[in-house]
DNA sequence: TCCGCATTCAATCATCTGATTGATGGAGAG
DNA sequence: CTCTCCATCAATCAGATGATTGAATGCGGA
């Protein structure tokens, strides 16, 4: 159209590329070691010109935000029976993890950072909610098809699963081997009749 | 006029206040916020007094990981069948987080920082380690006793259990109210035989 | 009394870091 | 061609921040 080019031409490509560029770097060295320098360097610009998009550093975290919390709602999209939904649920995460570790280590950011950062806590306290009571129904319809045990409390066992999950993939202790990972979730499915 | 008369008492005195000042420090503003500064005036000393007994920030960090590491070991103490010392873990856990909510928080920090920092998470790895150890032989002890169902897998559920504890309380979502909490650890020991 | 040692402080340094300013090149409109 | 914005950059600012320096202050021993 005549006026706006930059709505969602070109430059808004430029203010993607300095989002995902701050992800990356909050993945990297945490919120403790995001600098808008090297941000800016990584898409090779000058700090002026990220300033020119973002005006201030705040502003530059909440597209980060966005970014993040966007990837992450993918994980529960699936169809077929409730226990098939589940089992996709736990596999979509765990390809997740391997296809994208970033996006984990940048949650782990954004949830403790929701301690200091109301309107943080709010954005994420609102996808916590979503994600815990669609595993609640998930487990209640999967009780109704015989799957899941009837002595399991849906609305209990949604927050155990959605607090091991949080504490597997937010808080990794050894680096590199995944050991622990997979045994808590195996033994999750088990309890909850999925294999 | 001559100097304010000092309260030394041992020497390390004034060593354990400092690290104690920075120790709430990360708890209220994480390690994005810990500045030497802060530290020094809230034990009402100079700058050059904190590097005196910590010569850099670091030295001053690995104070603090002493601190709370130490004091989160206290929390596997107890005597009794192990079902009743599982009990005891879970319940100890629910008064420390009202007794001192920020060591969670700081745990949270030093667990999201151990990915890049070798030597923190070789650390927070053993004391891992050892909690899961721990958890593991108490549901095999239990389960010997008739307490915990058989079809339980120990070391899968220890592992589901520092996870959600983990996730429970070291990742708070709503600040205020630990309604979710209480429903995961419920929960929890249900799928023990706690309760 | 004098000396050495442990502590502490005021002042200062060197750098880092988020942000601003003014100028420049280029593309489209008239 | 010229005028006008948009996007970008080099240079710079102001304040923050970790760390150092050299000088006090007080205490115990010789």
């Amino acid at each position: 159209m005549a006026k706006a080019k930059r709505e969602t031409g070109p430059p808004e490509a430029r203010r993607e590329e300095l989002a995902l560029a701050a992800y990356g770097e909050i993945a990297r060295n945490g919120f403790e070691g995001l600098r808008t320098r090297e941000v800016a360097n990584a898409v090779g610009v000058n700090i002026a010109t990220l300033h020119y998009y973002f005006p201030s550093k705040e502003d530059l975290i909440r597209a980060v935000i966005g970014h993040a919390m966007s990837r992450f709602q993918s994980t529960l999209a699936a169809t077929g029976s409730a226990a098939d939904r589940l089992r996709a649920h736990f596999q979509g995460l765990r390809r997740l993890s391997r296809q994208e570790p970033e996006l984990f280590a940048v949650m782990g950011e954004l949830m403790l950072r929701s301690a200091r950062d109301r309107s943080l806590a709010q954005v994420i306290g609102k996808t916590d909610a979503y994600w815990q009571g669609t595993l609640r129904t998930l487990i209640r319809d999967a009780q109704s098809e015989g799957t899941v045990p009837r002595n399991i409390d849906p609305e209990g066992m949604a927050s155990v699963i959605v607090a091991t999950l949080k504490g597997v993939y937010l808080l990794p202790v050894g680096a590199g081997p995944p050991a622990g990972v997979e045994k808590a979730l195996r033994q999750l499915e088990d309890v909850l009749g999925l294999r």
